[in-house]
RNA sequence: GGAGCCGUGGUGUAGCGGUCUAACACACCUGCCUGUCACGCAGGAGAUCGCGGGUUCGAUUCCCGUCGGCUCCGCCA
C-alpha cells in the first residue's frame, strides 16, 4: 500500500514527501499530522466530516482512516479553493493541497490528536460528491441496526467501527506471529466438505456434477485438522471461517471465525499452556495484562459454585449446597427435594435487604422461566430471619443456615430446591440476574478460567440417546475408559473450555487416536459399524496408519475481538454481519435464484 | 418453535382515545457571519404515525393479525 509507505516515511523521518505520481494523491494521512510537521506542504485525501462556514472563512474537518485534521479555507489565501470549499457537503471525497501550520495560541483543540495544527488549504479538488447520509456518522450511534446494515459502507466509515476492525486485524496478526514462532503452520482446509451426523445443522451446497448429492460447509475444520496431524504436519493452525445453520444471537452468526489449532504428541497441559500464552499475547495487543496461570475449575465445581459451565468470575455471589441441613426439615419443598435425591442450594446477596417486596416477588416469578418451580427468599434481620417460609424452619435450621452461608444482617438469601440438573443452572441464572440488577459486574476486569473434566457424554432426552458433550472425537480420560459401556455418563472427557468474563472463548480436547476407542464411542452415540464406516470410514482408516496422539483447541475469534473492543455483539466487529433472521439487508441475501440455476443443480423447490 | 421489547419527517425521540392541522433535537435547504471545531444567528422545506383488519361517533393512541429489527429460551457436537 502506498499509504503505508507514506506513513512509514513520515514516522521515521518526520519528512512528508512532496508529491505522489498524481498531483491529487495523498502525501500524508490526516491523523498523522503533528506540530513537528508545521511548515511542510501536504496533499490530503479523505472525506468531509464537517464543514463550518463562517462566511469569510471555512473550516473543514477532513477524515481518513487514520483520523481527522482541520483544514482552513481563506479567500485571501486562495480564492478558488475557498469557492470550491463553499460547495462542500458532508461525505464529499476530496483532495486538499496545503500547508501545515501551528494553530495560534489558544486555538488548539485538545479533543483532536491533530489539534495542535491545522492545514491551510491552497487547492481543493472534489473527487466524489455524496448524497446526505441516511444517518449521522459523527456521534455516538443510536440508529436502527437494519439501517446500519443496509448502508454498511457508511456505518463502516465511523471511527468506532474502524477501530473494531483495526483491532481485529492486529489481533489476527498477533495470533499468527505467536503461532508461527512456535512451529505452527497455517494450512487451509476445504470449504466444500461432507455433511456428518452430530453437531449443528449444516449449510448444504448442491453438487451440479453429482445429481442429488450435497457438500456441506464446515462447522469447523475438526476432521481435517486431525487428518493434517495424522499427515505428519505436526502443528497446524488456521484463522478460518466456520458455518452453522442455527438460530442467531448477539454472540452467534451463521458464519464466524475460529482460531483453530491442532498439534501432535501434546499433553493436555501443553495445549492449555499454549492457549494461555496465545490469549495473554492477544490481550497484550489490546493493552491488557493478564494473570497466569488461569484458574481451573472442574465442570462439576463450576456447576455447583456458579451454576454454569462458563462462569463469570468478575463478581462473587457464589452458590452453596445446603441440602444436608434440610434432610429432616418441615419445609416440605426442601425435605422432599433431598428425599428424592435432589439438592437445596443457596446464595447470599450482601445488602439484599434493600430489595422491595415487589422486587422479591419478581424474583419468585422469574424462577419458572429459569426452569424451577420456585424460589425462596430470606432476609437476615437483626432480630432473626424474615421470610414466608421461616415459620416452618426450626430454630436449629435457621442458625445452621446462617452459619453455613456466613450471612450477615441486611443480607438476602435466595434458595432453590429440586433435581440438581434443574437447580444448578437456575441458580446460575439467578446469580447473573442479581449481579446485573445490582451492578456488581466490574467492566474493566478480565477474569479467565479453564473448565476441565467435562463429562464425555450426556443424555439427550428428546432423541432418547447419548450424545457427545464436546464432539465425538474427544477422548475419554484414561482411568474412566473401563466405565465407557457400563456407566457412560460418568466418563470424563479429555476436554477443556476457556472462559473469559462469562463468555465461552474456546474449547478443545485431546482426541482419540486409537481406532478401537473411537469405534466404541461411535457405538455409544448410536452410530453403528455400518454408518460409522460409511460416514467416518476415512477417519477410522487413518487411525490405522500410524496416527500420533494429538489434540488442540479452537477459539471464537469474533468473541475475542468483541470483548477486547468493548462491544456487546460480534456484529460490531464483523464487517458484513447478518441480522437475527440470517439476512443481509445490504445485498438482500438470501434471495431466490433463477429456475435455470435450480434445474442445473437438479433441485426442485416446494412452497 | 416460543417469550419479551421496539417500529411516528432523513436520524433519534415525545405524544398513548378528540385543539394532532402531530411536538422537540439533530440533519437538510436558503440567507447572514473571519477562528470555529457537535460553530452561531434568521428563515424554510420535510411525516398518508411499518402494513392489514377490528373496536369506537372518532385510532398515531385500544385489540387482533402480519412484516421488520433487537434481546432471550429452545437450538448451537
Amino acid at each position: 500500500m502506498q499509504g503505508e509507505h507514506v506513513t512509514a516515511q513520515v514516522r521515521e523521518t518526520g519528512e512528508i514527501p512532496l508529491s505522489r505520481s498524481a498531483s491529487w494523491q495523498r502525501t500524508v494521512w490526516c491523523g498523522d499530522l503533528r506540530a513537528e510537521h508545521a511548515g511542510q506542504q501536504v496533499v490530503l485525501n479523505g472525506w468531509v466530516a464537517h464543514r463550518r462556514d463562517h462566511g469569510g472563512l471555512i473550516f473543514v474537518d477532513l477524515r481518513d482512516r487514520s483520523g481527522i485534521v482541520q483544514v482552513v479555507f481563506d479567500p485571501q489565501i486562495d480564492a478558488e479553493a475557498f469557492r470550491v470549499a463553499e460547495s462542500l457537503r458532508a461525505e464529499y471525497v476530496v483532495a486538499v493541497t496545503g500547508l501545515v501550520r501551528r494553530r495560534a495560541p489558544g486555538m488548539a483543540n485538545p479533543k483532536l490528536a491533530t489539534g495542535e495544527i491545522e492545514v491551510e488549504g491552497h487547492k481543493l479538488e472534489v473527487l466524489s460528491k455524496a448524497k446526505t447520509p441516511p444517518f449521522p456518522l459523527d456521534r455516538p450511534l443510536q440508529v436502527d441496526e437494519n439501517l446500519r446494515l443496509r448502508y454498511r459502507y457508511l456505518d463502516l466509515r465511523r471511527p468506532e467501527m474502524q477501530a473494531g476492525l483495526i483491532l481485529r486485524h492486529r489481533l489476527a496478526q498477533r495470533a499468527r506471529q505467536y503461532l508461527n514462532a512456535r512451529g505452527f503452520l497455517e494450512i487451509e482446509t476445504p470449504m466444500l466438505t461432507r455433511s456428518t451426523p452430530e453437531g449443528a445443522r449444516d449449510f448444504l451446497v448442491p453438487s451440479r456434477l453429482n445429481p442429488g448429492t450435497f457438500y456441506a460447509l464446515p462447522q469447523s475444520p475438526q476432521l481435517f485438522k486431525q487428518l493434517l496431524v495424522m499427515g505428519g504436519l505436526e502443528r497446524y493452525y488456521q484463522i478460518v471461517r466456520c458455518f452453522r445453520d442455527e438460530d442467531l444471537r448477539a454472540d452467534r452468526q451463521p458464519e464466524f471465525t475460529q482460531i483453530d489449532i491442532e498439534m501432535s504428541f501434546p499433553t493436555r497441559e501443553d495445549v492449555l499452556q499454549l492457549a494461555e500464552g496465545l490469549m495473554a499475547e492477544l490481550l497484550d495487543e489490546a493493552g491488557i495484562e493478564v494473570k497466569r496461570p488461569f484458574p481451573r475449575l472442574s465442570y462439576k465445581e463450576a456447576m455447583l459454585r456458579y451454576g454454569s459451565d462458563k462462569p463469570d468470575l468478575r463478581f462473587g455471589l457464589e452458590i452453596q449446597d445446603v441440602s444436608d441441613l434440610f434432610e429432616q426439615s418441615s419445609v416440605q419443598v426442601f425435605a422432599r427435594a433431598v428425599a428424592t435425591g435432589g439438592v437445596v442450594r443457596a446464595l447470599v446477596l450482601p445488602g439484599g435487604k434493600e430489595l422491595s417486596r415487589r422486587e422479591l416477588d419478581e424474583l419468585v416469578e422469574l424462577a419458572p422461566r429459569w426452569g424451577v418451580p420456585g424460589l425462596i427468599w430470606i432476609i437476615v434481620e437483626e432480630s432473626g430471619l424474615r421470610s414466608p417460609v421461616v415459620k416452618y424452619m426450626s430454630e436449629g435450621e435457621q442458625i445452621a443456615l446462617r452459619e453455613r452461608l456466613r450471612a450477615k444482617t441486611g443480607d438476602l438469601i435466595c434458595m432453590m430446591a429440586g433435581a440438581e440438573g434443574k437447580v444448578a443452572p437456575a441458580m446460575g441464572r439467578l446469580r447473573l440476574h442479581l449481579a446485573e440488577k445490582r451492578n456488581l459486574i466490574p467492566a474493566s476486569r478480565w477474569e479467565f478460567l479453564w473448565v476441565l473434566d467435562f463429562p464425555l457424554l450426556e443424555w439427550n432426552e428428546e432423541e432418547r440417546r447419548l450424545q457427545a458433550v464436546h464432539h465425538p472425537f474427544t477422548s475419554p480420560v484414561e482411568e474412566d475408559l473401563e466405565l465407557l459401556e457400563s456407566e457412560p455418563l460418568k466418563v470424563r472427557a479429555n476436554a477443556y473450555d476457556m472462559v473469559l468474563n462469562g463468555v465461552e472463548l474456546g474449547g478443545g480436547s485431546i482426541r482419540n487416536h486409537r481406532r478401537d476407542v473411537q469405534e466404541r464411542l461411535f457405538a455409544l452415540l448410536g452410530i453403528g459399524p455400518e454408518e460409522a464406516q460409511e460416514k467416518f470410514g476415512f477417519l477410522l482408516e487413518a487411525l490405522e496408519y500410524g496416527a500420533p496422539p494429538h489434540g488442540g483447541i479452537a477459539f471464537g475469534f469474533d468473541r475475542v475481538v468483541m470483548l477486547l473492543a468493548g462491544k456487546e455483539t460480534i456484529r460490531d466487529v464483523i464487517a458484513f454481519p447478518k441480522t437475527q433472521s440470517g439476512t443481509d439487508p445490504l445485498t438482500g441475501a438470501p434471495a431466490a435464484v433463477d429456475p435455470r440455476q435450480l434445474a442445473e443443480l437438479h433441485i426442485i423447490c416446494h412452497g
